[in-house]
RNA sequence: GGGCGCAUAGCUCAGCGGGAGAGCACUCGCCUUACAAGCGAGGGGUCGCAGGUUCAAAUCCUGCUGCGCCCACCA
């Protein structure tokens, strides 16, 4: 009997093998044979449930996503020979800012909401220097048409690249079910009390005139200067500060200084007043001023910094707004500016961006004497929306928040401890996690005043003057959802009374994109949709990720599904490093170095590509390096070759046949492969598990092979050979299975050779099974036969002679115990080195020494 | 300033308490009835530095140096 159970199938090897073409022959076969199809009726323990990232699919497509998708799709392949059923979804993140970039850059287009929907717009057909305004729901028609031929071009790359996804189980992160789902969970944590609007100070990206959340700042150094600016007391007494930003001086409300700085204790409670506009200020103490910097004494406006916004509300200080949410100083001086003179000097600034407001108060200030010295160069750290390219400003503005931990030490502590739940790959990203929680300072920002995206699903009433009343929203019913308030009416209202005294208005904004991404796992399991298929794959198994992006998209899908599901999300964390290039640099577009993913696929072939990226261990940055996909062809097509030969020699599914002791040594050392590569698998180290599989395969054909196949040929007579054509067989069903989840397309073709069905549907391999053959036999009589088959090589190498040239005569001479694992093999060896005649001598030396005769 | 990680052959990396290793590159050789896009053999490293623990340290501890990432600071 065999061990392992197969029909009679018939046995078709190629007389010349290739590893080209494999992509194309087997990837619309796995489609039509459902070979990744997910079984959803199977029970939740016998599933394996990933919570795939979705890609930005207007941004482009780089070895980046090669390289952590393919880490992703071993674990998934794993599983599934583990005889799980695997849910591996595929979704699209097209949602939100980079999209609505990409689409104004691509068509040449800009969203005007204030305009009406014209059914017949059409984009110009080469993007001009005229930039064309268009309706947002004429914008939105065009995310979507760009989407589209960007998420096939994705698609086209995971299939290519052997992404095992189940293909119908995609979704997109603007799609019905999502914007559902997004509005659905929305809605439960206003009514929870865990959303909340606010009117407050935010960060502010003036390019896309949008507020920003903590999670998506990001610190640039840029060249600033120190401007000595002098104020005037009492008594003529003047007293200089320092600044990098001159032109907020008419928001000037304060000067802060440290209340035990000497320097400026008699001042503290008087009032001082500003140069050129000459508006009254109080000299206040707060212990977060730093003695150390500038002079010590701070200006406070609105608004510099978050520093600012600290002291505005511990001091009770005056608001005097001058940056608009455009980036310029607004038309009408701030409150509090009443000087004649001061209005003047303000009209000269009026309008301008910032950057020439600065350039002109430097001018008024130096004319006026106010200015002390030269403006001093220094660089410093800006903050900038990740996506932006503009300093942040701050201003003040209604915005809706959800509860993260940062204003509630009992939920961030809950937080805290679900970290700690979770399983992380490599375990050391945990302090990550804990860094970024333990650092928040508010909660999270959700609402974006953008076009494309999630719409906040509220409404507010107005009053009989017309008046929004924002703390009283109208929600729809859930069976509205999704729903676009600029578009639907709130419940009891009709749509006429939009914008009428006592009718309503729409929240105009859209949800955070991490709102939405936050619930990847609720809206590729289908909660509050299909019951059914949550139960059985939430919380998830697996979430596969970059470690950058640990602060927001791991961080919020925790939040998310504490508040809402009381759980984790997942069991497991597995973060994928960067891809560096080969000076160890990040790859970037701007230096030219980024390589076209489907360019490499057709270079090297998939498994090779996925060789290389499999080689990058979980967490670890990895060096860009073809030369790894060069060795990864190597393998393919060696694994290639020795199947072939191995198949050639007669392929014997018995067992029972295995009898000779090198034979069941080879099995033996498989069988220890086989539960390293196993254990590793299970921790989620993929690329150990391929490290094991690779060395057993090079030395089972460099010695094991070298070794056997005379008497694989039948020269010894039938049990001989059968013996060795069994453990062949064996060994070479039982590597392509262990090299399955790294090299889909080579193993399925040497599958296909000789097995029915699919190498990604058999089970993965048993230790059982093979220590079921090989007995307790020693292991060392393979390593000894290397040894010395290995020590023939090297003289015949040493005298630059064919390796089929004739020995005359072998001595080996060792302990007995060395003698007697190398008499096992004895006959082997002399077939495989062509040697006339071996001595044994046992000796008392330690080890096996060999001597060669040529 | 705080946290985390990394430092081993020219390059990319494994090893993490008892022999310093692999692949690539390099040198030499070989048509060998699976594979010349192959095969065989070989040269090459005081395991970042300094201490400590131990019979024994690349491996554990402490300090230092350098590199990277995250966070904070940004008058």
């Amino acid at each position: 009997m065999g061990v392992m159970t197969s029909e009679a199938h018939e046995l078709r090897v190629p007389d010349r093998v290739t590893a080209d073409g494999l992509e194309d022959k087997w990837v619309p076969r796995w489609e039509r044979a459902g070979v990744y199809r997910f079984d959803r009726t199977r029970a939740r323990e016998a599933i394996y449930a990933i919570d795939t990232p979705p890609p930005t699919v207007s941004g482009s497509l780089h070895v980046g996503h090669v390289f952590s998708y393919t880490h992703t799709d071993t674990i998934a392949r794993y599983q599934r020979m583990r005889g799980r059923a695997v849910f591996y979804p595929m979704g699209w993140d097209d949602n939100g800012l980079p999209t609505e970039r990409r689409v104004q850059n691509y068509f040449g287009v800009r969203c005007d909401p204030s305009l009406p929907y014209d059914p017949g717009f059409q984009p110009p057909p080469q993007p001009g220097k005229e930039v064309v305004a268009c309706s947002r729901p004429n914008f939105i028609e065009l995310c979507e048409r760009l989407t589209e031929v960007d998420e096939q071009a994705f698609e086209d790359l995971w299939r290519r690249l052997g992404l095992s996804v189940d293909w119908s189980l995609t979704y997109q992160t603007i799609d019905e079910n999502a914007r559902a789902i997004s509005q659905r969970a929305f809605l439960r944590n206003l009514d929870r009390g865990e959303a909340y609007q606010s009117d407050a100070p935010t960060l502010w990206d003036v390019t896309f005139q949008t507020a920003v959340a903590q999670a998506e700042l990001e610190d640039r150094d840029r060249p600033a200067a120190y401007h000595h600016i002098t104020f005037h007391g009492a008594a003529d007494t003047r007293i200089p500060i320092a600044t990098t930003r001159p032109e907020l001086l008419p928001a000037c409300v304060a000067l802060v200084a440290h209340p035990d700085d000497e320097r400026y204790v008699e001042l503290f409670g008087s009032t001082v007043r500003s140069p050129l506009f000459n508006v009254a200020v109080p000299v206040l103490a707060h212990r977060l001023a730093d003695p150390d910097k500038g002079f010590g004494i701070a200006m406070v406006c609105t608004f510099g910094d978050l520093t600012d916004v600290i002291w505005w509300r511990e001091l009770d200080l005056a608001t005097r707004t001058v940056v608009g949410r455009d980036g310029r100083l607004i038309a009408e001086p701030p409150p509090g500016l009443d000087d004649e003179s001061g209005r003047a000097a303000y009209a000269h600034l009026a309008g301008a961006t910032v950057h020439t407001a600065r350039e002109r108060i430097v001018g008024l200030l130096r004319e006026s004497g106010d200015l002390q010295g030269e403006p001093e160069p220094i660089v410093h750290a800006v903050k900038f929306y990740e996506k932006g390219d503009r300093p942040l400003e701050i201003v003040s503005s209604r915005q809706w928040y959800v509860h993260n931990g940062g204003r509630d030490s009992d939920l961030r502590s809950a937080l805290l401890d679900r970290g700690n739940q979770l399983s992380w790959h490599p375990e050391h990203m945990r302090s990550r996690y804990a860094n970024w929680v333990n650092g928040l300072t508010g909660d999270w920002l959700i609402s974006r005043q953008r076009f494309f995206g999630v719409p906040i699903p509220l409404w507010y009433p107005l009053n009989g003057e017309g008046e929004p009343q924002y703390n009283k929203p109208l929600v729809p019913d859930d069976a509205q959802l999704p729903v676009d308030p600029t578009s639907e009416a709130p419940p009891g209202y009709a749509e006429d009374q939009r914008g009428q005294a006592d009718g309503f208005i729409a929240d105009s904004d859209v949800m955070d994109t991490w709102a939405t991404s936050s619930l990847t796992p609720q809206i590729a399991s289908r909660w509050t949709v299909d019951d059914d298929l949550f139960q059985r794959v939430f919380p998830m198994d697996l979430r596969p990720q970059g470690h950058d992006i640990i602060r927001t998209w791991l961080f919020s899908t925790i939040v998310r599904a504490h508040l809402e599901n009381g759980t984790l999300p997942w069991r497991h964390a597995a973060l994928s490093g960067w891809i560096l290039d080969p000076d160890r640099k990040k790859m970037s577009k701007s230096k030219g170095n980024v390589v076209t993913p489907m360019g490499l696929l057709e270079r090297h072939g998939s498994d090779a590509v996925r060789y290389w990226a499999a080689s990058g261990r979980p967490g670890v940055d990895t060096a860009f390096d073809e030369g790894q996909m060069k060795v990864g062809r190597r393998l393919a097509i060696k694994i290639l070759n020795a199947s072939r030969f191995v198949l050639g020699l007669g392929v014997a599914d018995d067992s029972a046949a295995v009898t000779h002791a090198l034979d069941r040594a080879m099995l033996a050392e498989l069988a220890a492969v086989v539960e390293n590569a196993t254990n590793a698998f299970d921790s989620y180290d993929y690329t150990r598990a391929l490290e094991r599989t690779e060395r057993f395969f090079w030395t089972f054909c460099d010695d094991y092979l070298e070794l056997v196949k005379v008497r694989a040929y039948g020269e010894y007579g039938d049990d001989a050979a059968n013996s060795a054509r069994a453990a062949l067989t064996l060994a070479l069903s039982t590597m392509l299975r262990l090299f399955a989840p790294f090299m889909p397309f080579t193993t399925e073709e040497v599958w296909s050779w000789w097995r029915p069905g699919t190498v990604h549907r058999a089970p993965w391999p048993a230790v059982e099974e093979l220590r079921a053959v090989c007995g307790n036999v020693d292991r060392r009589i393979l390593s000894t036969a290397a040894e010395v088959i290995r020590t023939v090589r090297k003289s015949k190498s040493d005298a630059k002679l064919s390796m089929r040239a004739a020995v005359e005569r072998l001595t080996v001479r060792g302990p007995h115990s060395s003698l007697v694992l190398f008499g096992e093999a004895q006959r082997d060896v002399q077939a495989a080195g062509h040697i006339g005649r071996i001595e044994i001598v046992p000796s008392r030396d330690d080890a096996l020494t060999a001597e060669v005769s040529l």
